[in-house]
DNA sequence: GTCGACTCGGGTAATTCGGGTC
DNA sequence: AATGTCCGAATTACCCGAGTCG
């Protein structure tokens, strides 16, 4: 039996972000390219056609059928997935990851964000336009009284996991990889940073590891001199004591540029007062330059 | 018998996405692959259809019913799995599982527990028997001075990574698991036995969740209250102050039997002389006491 | 307009379907 | 009662030249 083919309901050029291709979104559900297209031919996706021909399935629809068949269960009723509409833009998915968060719903993050990547959007734009705005409104609802502490807490525990399956689904590294290692200082204890900067290095081609939060400045020299990185990177999520800060990150500098290696800074903590008095090292604000940079050390 | 034409990027990608083939299945239990699907649609096995009506099976089910059922992965590798050295015995695993800890081997140590979990061995096993006295070992190499600090604290993230995915192989829970939750009090900052904790309730059926390390009495309380868990546990590494612990003990225990829930106290750092000054509640020494009892609340 | 990457549609091989029988 | 094997029909995966996208 052949079902009518669905006329595109909008024919209006849209931006590039209107939906996903049947080729991201067979990799996302982990199935054929070919069963995809029949499966929208068969009327149970609904999908746009482009003004050539070329199919567009918006995320609504992909997340309401990997839902129905159990490759992926994307998301609880409670957040209004059953009436789609063709509103499910950035801001929808930005707002559904807070409340998966907040709710606790573990696979449902994960799978929310590992059906994105393999719907082709990069690590990098995913930490930068998802996970933090989606953190950010959360730490907004903490602060304002709205939030327990153990919901912040397993709400970054979450997406710590998530964020390690990010980091497990990158491309089998080759042999000769470039190795990168980073962390945070003593006194910060904010993981998800340099959760996020091990993903989006290991998306680019590097071997890269995390090696921890609230790290002597000592150890991490040795990691430097033992593991012989490419790149080390720091996240500063929070300073406890300036002069401590410009004192480790010197040696470390040091250390690194003893190696050979490039020693990257980046967090919110860094404001540029704190920045002036440090030694000369690169900075990068946010996941989409660190991505930039590690895929120009790869080459 | 078909040629055992080798496809390794491809199981992975399987295993990964979106469940197992029956055939698939099969192969690995060494049974027909009609019985398979006979017990999937008897219900013993929980599985999920295609749009086209093809069984796919996810490998927690397929574990769980593996174990239900006293079958042997026989071909661990259709599954995508490793096959654990049988040449092998507990001492060497122990070893073998510390290096690889140390040696930052990620994929490996993740490897290394699933397997032998889909060989049959139970979590609290692997936890008491294997994980734990792994990381003594490396504490005391630690202590010895041959380890530095950032390679046991990888050694930890690996762990606690493993520890994560032994979560999510537990078998999916029914709409209406007994819930329970725990954690660390305040300056207690040791993330693995709570997450012990979880993975080994999980695998008795029960909706577990972590709440993460160093957390305030007063929100574990409000989520004993929100969530109404029928179980708290609580892991106890370090103690930095006895008074505050004892206080926290016993406002949170107060707030458990208001719940109608129990309280579990399990640790190293709780001693005997420490115990004495605590209110009345249950204490687990390792996983194995701590599954039984979570199998006695289930039932 | 060029160009690389992607998608189109359709054909083919491999796998799974359900049922019947041993 | 339970398991393994065999069957035609249906489904899925892989492949390829032509066309589309950005």
């Amino acid at each position: 039996m052949k079902a009518p083919s669905i006329q595109p309901s909008k024919t209006v050029k849209e931006s590039a972000r209107s939906g996903f291709s049947p080729g991201a979104v067979a990799r996302a559900l982990g199935v054929s390219e070919s069963s995809l297209k029949r499966w929208c031919d068969q009327g149970h996706l609904e999908f746009a056609l482009t003004a050539g021909g070329h199919r567009r399935l918006p995320a609504s629809a992909v997340l309401a059928f990997a839902r129905a068949h159990g490759h992926r269960v994307v998301a609880p009723a409670e957040l209004g997935l059953v009436e789609p509409a063709h509103s499910t833009g950035e801001l929808d998915l930005r707002t559904r990851l807070m409340r998966l968060l907040i709710a606790g719903e573990e696979s449902a993050v994960s799978q929310l964000l590992t059906g994105l990547l393999a719907a082709g959007r990069s690590v990098e734009e995913l930490c930068d336009g998802l996970i933090m705005p989606a953190l950010a409104d959360l730490g907004e609802a903490w602060a304002g009284g709205d939030l327990e502490i153990y919901e912040e807490r397993r709400a970054c525990e979450l997406a710590a996991r998530a964020l390690v399956d990010l980091s497990q689904l990158a491309p089998r590294l080759s042999r000769r990889a470039v190795k990168a290692v980073g962390g945070t200082l003593l006194g910060d204890p904010y993981a998800l940073p340099t959760l996020m900067a091990e993903a989006t290095l290991r998306h680019q081609g590097l071997d890269a590891r995390s090696l921890g939060v609230a790290l002597p400045a000592s150890t991490l020299v040795a990691a430097v001199h033992n593991l012989k990185p490419k790149l080390v990177w720091l996240t500063v999520g929070a300073v406890v004591d300036e002069r401590a800060l410009v004192k480790d990150v010197e040696a470390l500098e040091q250390a690194v540029r003893a190696e050979g290696a490039a020693l990257v800074l980046g967090g919110r903590a860094l404001r540029p007062a704190l920045r002036t008095q440090l030694p000369h090292v690169l900075y990068c604000d946010g996941m989409r330059s660190l991505a930039a940079f590690g895929r120009a050390l790869v080459r």
